[in-house]
DNA sequence: CGAAAACTTGATGGGGCTCAATGCTTGTGG
DNA sequence: CCACAAGCATTGAGCCCCATCAAGTTTTCG
């Protein structure tokens, strides 16, 4: 195991970031890199069950993602816990917490994870002092409300089956973009955690997993999903009517 | 009525709006009030049933609720229609659309309002030149994040009931912020936006309102509804347990 | 004023939940 | 390295909450 010194090795800067192209520094020219590797120094590992913050923390930093596998969730009165996302390399968690300069969910990492502390106060300065800074920031917080909708979306308007393809799509989605697998992956949440995403019940979503199987869109064994119909997927989605719809501006999921 | 004229007068600046404690200006100090008056000199009025944007339209402000009511909505593959939220004076509107520079949900008036236009491109540069209106900008995208995180957990773990008088409370609250009662106001909605928004369907919400009527938490006579006992209607949404739980930060619903 | 839209109410049905039992995986300590 | 416990996942049976279908009433608005 690596420690944490070996961490601020001199990979620690977005200029070598191999996340550059997905995460905050996407877009910046070379001397704003720099920059913004100051304001980045700090990164940090969270053990898997570790909690990144808690709802009530008071806001410091948010935190990009650079590698592991993160999920954020509410917790309601009698305890119900509502998972609101789950995040991966590359993506930044905390911004709810900018409302009220207080973290309103949790955030906790599903496996062992790095994270780069951003310092809300300074990456506010900086972003005054460089617009593009500024507009991708901006771009960010607004990407997360697009997400939030998507899956407002989700839970109001779409069946089970729909739910569960909607969330192994994305998932695959977000690999591709990594490169990795668009086709094959590990779940990194179990069974319950999906299901609180997805407003049902672990034994809906584990019936559906064997029903997708069963028809061969997909195949699951333990955590590992194998996508073998994507185009099958998208139906299930309805997203292959979009082409004969009349109005044009459909909605994508998109979150 | 009045005329498009007739709206460029004295009280069309921030400065003079009943709305400052609530709106964009909340916080800023008199000369940077100033500034924002000069931004903000565009009032569009929007008669009911008309769109402020589409999905698919281009970014080129967000607006400022002066007066009137709005829903935004998504439209998916097979026409289904997803309310993803309602909007009322001194709320901002639009912001989904920064992420990509171009709108991703509907916007369309309930009733005949008035909007302030926010050209957005002037807007970060504001923002740039005064921290406090960045930092307030930051804030109110924040709140919609936060907000739309209310909705996933009401749409993800809530039953039907306790949704629609999260609805209700929600509304109250926003009302009495605004000087109005908490106790009684119209619903500028229908039935079936309502359903939309909680994903539901309109003869449940139909029925709900029926009960909670019968029990005695509401009384409604078409659009008009009186809480006849918050107290029972926070209850209801398990928020008197929230004192004597264990953890402390349980999440009150926000949005 | 009249037609269309909105709303309510009842009867019936089904998708997903609950309850229960069993098998499987994983992580820990002997 | 194995044993074992605890958590995780699957599967079945039965049920309930909310959806669907249907009919009738009220409200809205051109």
């Amino acid at each position: 195991m690596e420690t944490a010194q070996a961490l601020k090795t001199l990979d620690n800067t977005c200029s070598r970031c191999s996340l550059s192209e997905i995460c905050l520094c996407s877009g910046l020219g070379e001397k704003e890199l720099a920059r913004l590797d100051q304001l980045l120094r700090y990164r940090k590992k969270a053990r898997r069950g570790e909690h990144l913050f808690r709802a009530g923390d008071t806001l410091h930093s948010l935190f990009a993602i650079h590698s592991g596998f993160f999920k954020t969730y509410l917790l309601y009165a009698d305890g119900r816990q509502q998972v609101t996302g789950f995040q991966m390399c590359g993506e930044i968690v905390g911004m709810d917490a900018i409302s009220q300069d207080e973290h309103t969910c949790y955030a906790i990492a599903l496996e062992d994870s790095e994270v780069c502390e951003i310092p809300f106060a300074r990456l506010e300065k900086l972003a005054r002092e460089m617009p593009a800074l500024q507009r991708h920031f901006h771009r960010l917080m607004s990407r997360e409300i697009v997400r939030d909708q998507g899956v407002i979306l989700l839970l109001g308007a779409m069946r089970a089956e729909e739910r569960v393809a909607a969330l192994l799509l994305n998932l695959s989605q977000r690999y591709l973009a990594r490169g990795y697998s668009a086709a094959e992956f590990r779940l990194r949440m179990t069974r319950k955690e999906i299901g609180s995403y997805l407003g049902l019940k672990i034994e809906t979503v584990s019936r559906i997993f064997t029903k997708l199987q069963a028809d061969g869109l997909i195949s699951v064994r333990n955590k590992t999903v194998t996508l073998k119909n994507i185009a099958a997927l998208r139906r299930l989605l309805g997203e292959e009517e979009r082409v004969k719809s009349r109005a044009g501006n459909v909605y994508q999921v998109n979150f």
